[in-house]
DNA sequence: CTGTTAGCGCTTTCAA
DNA sequence: TTGAAAGCGCTAACAG
């Protein structure tokens, strides 16, 4: 292994001024003359020197590490594609040689667990995905008070707290506008209820507003129950809609598994999709791409919120040396509508 | 933040000694009297100590850490759920106190891009999901030769190769099966072709054999060309088979999506699943909780697939301390089917 | 502009 | 059975 003192004999110089070179901060020292700074990065590259990360985290108390704690739900097609924001994370962490530790979980039990183990001996901050973690704010106090900078994946953001979420007006925004865009006069939507719902169905609103049209209180399914997240439950309501005898040419579903039931209950009565039906599904999910018709659908863009939620966590460690967004700042990732089959047609 | 050092002052002995006793070499060494030992590991306790990661791997020379090399794929209902192995492999590592750090590739070229930044200085070993790779053994001389023991996921395990892989023989032999138990007489077998489809093939003759039924080569479909992987191939060869009058009460499809789509594909025909005929699929991907009936499969088992990699992997790294199965062994997972509703009622 | 020196926290001889 | 001391590779304070 070739170290920092193998290029110093090597030239005839301290290990110190080889340390400062290779690590960058001969412009802020005023160090090393330009000469002795090429000289040293030849050597080095001749060498094939690489730094011991160990060596220098026990130096500098810093891990150059962050560790991911992510929910893994199994059978996830109608979800988020959650490798997407790990994905988006562990680039702009390799980026800036930083590590990205992962440590699953499927219980909170486990969740709880893994909390109980972070220590800033081995990792500089951490990003959580939560997944479907009720009220994952709760934790992040405990994390935060070991001396680790925490970022949470949240569904919505609130108010002061160093996070990334989702603004789910935009969401439902952004769908109807889509439809509208491509011809729909009449645009069912399908709510899901709580607040996001609330939120959701705002957002529909608005852009139906925006749009010169009439909002129709008849053009909303309200789902209830327990199982009001569970995708059948749509075949019924769209059942009781279509029995009502009410007329739409466009919906904007709850989820991309909401969206891939009515699409198929749609076909099964003969009404075409696209032609007589645009649908468009909320999560952009592995879905999307498996039915006969291909759903249209309403990212979250999880890449993005990993590769942002990455920069700002960097940023809070060191933010001297990473430039990523105001610390305490909240980010809401614009949704963005991933046009398929189910709203192309014409 | 609590060290060694800090205990040993508070008990009034050396720095030595209480390392010796922390990490569990107390015995081996025959040091440290009981007494001493168990005031140590009091103390310990009580004081919060948890060891300093960079300085003993600094001292060590190991970094217990190991990276995870895998392939990443999006919209991947269809194959098996990446996660579930990377899940295997990250838990008995964190139980084993290493890191798992992860690497996602989507291309060949950033695959080769992370071989080439693998480093003996930040990681003792690496697991790699290759994933689309074509010939993914071609690499992992050039990651040995950096000293780096390393595990590959392969679809054929080749011998005396220290590997995990699928035998796809008992995949169709387990499907065929589980399609006979459940009262099927003219099942129906998807051949995708190449070496793996071979492979396939002789699993379902050999079940068919060992059921006392007559081989017939009508039952078999053959897809190719290009697209023979695409789903809607299957579709077309189905279509095919029926038109042609042949009868059958089963089948084994060659994915999951095929599964899919040749379940829409008979109930629009009015052909009941699994009333009619029965279906299972292979990969027990999330496609399968999808459908209104949903799909049994044959499960890969990639979550044990992880474990049992990084078991292997730890044995390498340090034999003396892991016992993981001897290396330069082959280890195939037994498939599993299981079994959902597609072949479940009578 | 460059070198010397003292650690970072832990492991590991070698003495006692 | 225990302790003293050296060292892993790098950084940072202080001298020159």
């Amino acid at each position: 292994m070739i170290t920092i003192k193998d290029i110093a004999d090597e030239i005839g110089v301290s290990t110190a001024i080889v340390s400062i070179v290779l690590s960058g901060r001969s412009a802020a020292n005023k160090r090393a003359s330009p000469e002795l700074a090429t000289k040293i990065k030849a050597v080095a590259a001749e060498f094939g020197y690489t730094p011991n990360v160990s060596a220098r985290a026990l130096s500098k108390k810093r891990q150059n590490t962050i560790c991911m704690l992510a929910s893994r739900k199994t059978g996830q097609a109608e979800s988020t594609d959650a490798s997407a924001t790990l994905f988006g994370v562990s680039k702009v962490l390799s980026a800036n040689s930083f590590r990205t530790v992962l440590q699953y979980f499927e219980t909170e039990e486990e969740f709880t667990g893994c909390i109980g183990n972070l220590r800033r001996q081995f990792m500089d901050g951490v990003v959580v995905d939560p997944g479907w973690i009720f009220n994952p704010e709760k934790y992040r106090d405990s994390i935060e008070q070991k001396g680790l900078p925490t970022l949470f994946f949240l569904q919505n953001a609130a108010e002061n707290i160093f996070d990334i979420g989702i603004n789910h007006d935009e969401v439902s925004t952004v769908a109807t506008e889509h439809l509208v865009a491509r011809g729909c006069k009449k645009i069912a939507f399908f709510d899901m209820g709580g607040a996001a719902g609330q939120l959701r169905l705002e957002g529909y609103q608005k852009a139906i507003a925006n749009a010169g049209m009439q909002f129709d209180k008849r053009m909303i399914c309200h789902l209830s129950g327990k199982d009001k997240y569970k995708p059948a439950i749509a075949d019924r309501g769209i059942g009781k809609m279509i029995e009502a005898g009410i007329r739409f040419d466009g919906i904007v579903a709850a989820s991309d598994g909401q969206a891939f039931v009515l699409l198929h209950r749609l076909q099964s009565l003969g009404i075409k999709v696209p032609e007589d039906v645009k649908i468009i599904g909320v999560d952009n999910s592995p879905i999307c791409e498996l039915s006969f018709v291909k759903i249209s659908s309403v990212s979250g863009q999880p890449e993005l919120r990993g590769e942002i939620a990455a920069r700002k966590l960097l940023h809070r460690i060191a933010p001297e040396e990473f430039d990523g967004g105001a610390a305490g700042e909240i980010t809401n990732i614009p949704p963005k509508v991933v046009a398929r089959e189910s709203t192309l047609k014409n």
